[in-house]
DNA sequence: TCCTGTCGCTAGCACCGCTAGCAATCAAGT
DNA sequence: ACTTGATTGCTAGCGGTGCTAGCGACAGGA
């Protein structure tokens, strides 16, 4: 009986997250309240509150979903290929398609939430995994002497940067390849 | 006098943006309601709607005054060098310091307000004169047959990308210049 | 002097995030 | 078996939000 309880209240609060991303992902951020999220799942504000801290904490839950999302995405992109460099060009690609299919996933991972641990030791497994796929992919293009974990850093934040100002109209999808190459083919001089 | 009425008029939409600008930049984006902008600039609610559209409204004439700034930020650190290649990269730096001294205004820039025009010709003045002053540094970079527009729009989303992760926590500050380091050396392979 | 139109104000709507306080339900003790 | 204690979810409400309707004051023309 007791488990039960607990059961249900697992699979209420999972219910929150999903009517979050799922209303975030159909109408924006904006859409998601606590009072729809409720409704939503079926429940009242003040159940809501009992497994968030607040509205910001579920937003972070779908962050996380979202991370752990992004690394099967971008496993799976290099598990696909052979070769070093087909690898990181595929997890590339990986990375651009889950920012265009997935905008408000997005928001949440790198906009909205502020609260979650990133270069900390403490960071959610999900974050940490997909961070080390694009290590993974990073990883056998550095130098002698190159700290890998730096590298890997300055590549998510070329990607991020391309993706987000794509993502909020700032630059022309179109484009998007060409721009990667020039990048590719330009930064050395 | 009814040439006074218009300029007290003007004079109080500058004191919103301001207001604006001034509010955010002290406690954030979410501190700032039209309520507290109505009361720091001595007027009612409904005076800041016959100016603006709504708060998104207000949002975005910060953001442009915040392009403007970039501007001449951008233009005074390329005017600093002779050499085209010092030139791009005090403009990285003076790219750098802008997002690090204000964090607001690149909010209001970059997350907040989407109704902006950009990449189309009726985009603001401001915002076409920072892209300008990007495009005249990384002009002289460019390879024969590159799209120079391309390529500053790549180099502003590498700039970006940094800049954003860094200022939302997702990496730590200190080795960003590190990080161009890398990217410069590392991305022609 | 009266009228007309412009202007800014007060007051209020619907909604927000969040919480206090109560009713219902279950586990345990006598 | 009945009471007791705690746990759980609910209704109702607080203060605050973006935004607007509708009214009163004031300038300019007849």
């Amino acid at each position: 009986m007791r488990t039960r309880r607990e059961r249900e209240r697992a699979e209420r609060k999972r219910l929150i997250v999903t009517a979050a991303r799922r209303v975030a992902e159909a109408e924006g951020w904006n859409a998601v309240t606590t009072r729809r999220l409720s409704a939503e799942a079926e429940c009242s504000q003040p159940v809501l509150y009992s497994h968030f801290k607040g509205k910001e904490a579920v937003a972070a839950a779908v962050a996380v979903q979202g991370f752990a999302e992004l690394a099967t995405v971008l496993r799976a992109a290099r598990r696909g290929t052979h070769d070093d460099r087909d690898a990181l060009a595929a997890v590339r690609e990986a990375y651009t398609r889950f920012a265009r299919r997935r905008p408000a996933l997005c928001d949440a991972m790198f906009t909205l939430t502020v609260d979650l641990p990133f270069a900390a030791a403490d960071a959610p497994a999900a974050l940490q995994a997909a961070f080390g796929e694009l290590r993974q992919a990073v990883a056998p293009m550095a130098a002698d002497g190159d700290d890998i974990g730096l590298l890997t850093e300055t590549c998510w934040a070329v990607l991020h940067g391309l993706a987000s100002l794509t993502r909020n109209g700032r630059l022309l999808e179109k484009a998007h390849d060409r721009r990667l190459t020039l990048l590719v083919s330009h930064f050395a001089a």
